[in-house]
DNA sequence: GCGTGATCATAA
DNA sequence: TTATGATCACGC
């Protein structure tokens, strides 16, 4: 696939973006020379990895922001017909680990939510996956209010964590972040350190941002 | 397995 | 219809 150097400066990471609103992901992936698949079924993550490309973002795997030195994250943001997420949004792993979970302004989850840049696209079951068009980019910081909810959120349920009762946690709990498994399958595993006994073994878990909070954000 | 990119599929 | 729990792909 083609590859694009990194943006320099915000304004020209919004500019290579701002190309984006109103074409489609075949007219995308045309540019990029690369095949649009059928179904997403074998394919999740790949429209985010296009775009990875096509803006120049340099993190790849690495639990690091996107952009690098901008500090920004990347997140593709898929709308039903009704112009609503249709899927909550991955955030980062949850680390097992007392010692990550001691505070919020460490988190990764603080971190990774410093700056957002979305790209919202339709994701309706209806149009081919080449035909589905992609929206305007929003860049997005939290604000004081949506700051203190998602630290809410994190803190109520690391404190669980850290207490050893990951068992408690629902996918119910936080009114804008939840932890959901984030796994190759069910029967994986990871250690969870936050338990009295060694080599006590648990679902690996993740923080994902409910749909009615990306919504906010998308709209606004 | 871990962390990245996510969406699928079905129970409720 | 929606959200939870499960799953797919990739580099290392």
């Amino acid at each position: 696939m083609m590859k694009t150097l990194p943006p320099i400066n915000k304004v020209e990471l919004m500019k290579r973006a701002n190309t984006l609103a109103g074409i489609t992901i075949q007219q995308l992936a045309s540019k990029m020379h690369v095949d649009v698949p059928e179904s997403l079924v074998h394919a999740k993550g790949w429209f985010g990895n296009l775009l990875e490309h096509y803006l120049g973002a340099e993190a790849a795997s690495a639990a690091k922001p996107d952009f690098i030195n901008l500090n920004i994250e990347l997140k593709t943001i898929p709308i039903d017909e009704n112009g609503k997420p249709k899927e909550s949004t991955y955030i980062c792993v949850v680390q097992l680990d007392p010692v990550a979970l001691s505070s919020w302004d460490n988190s990764l989850v603080k971190h990774k939510l410093t700056e957002v840049l979305w790209i919202p696209f339709e994701a309706s079951k209806t149009i081919p996956v080449a035909l589905r068009r992609i929206g305007t980019p929003v860049l997005w910081k939290p604000d004081t209010k949506q700051e203190r909810q998602l630290k809410q959120d994190w803190q109520e349920l690391c404190d669980l964590i850290v207490l050893g009762e990951i068992d408690k946690i629902s996918s119910t709990m936080g009114s804008y972040l939840q932890i959901r498994p984030k796994a190759a399958n069910a029967r994986s595993l990871t250690i969870d350190k936050n338990q009295s006994s060694l080599n006590t073994f648990t679902l690996p878990r993740g923080f994902y941002l409910r749909p009615s909070f990306t919504h906010s954000i998308v709209t606004s």
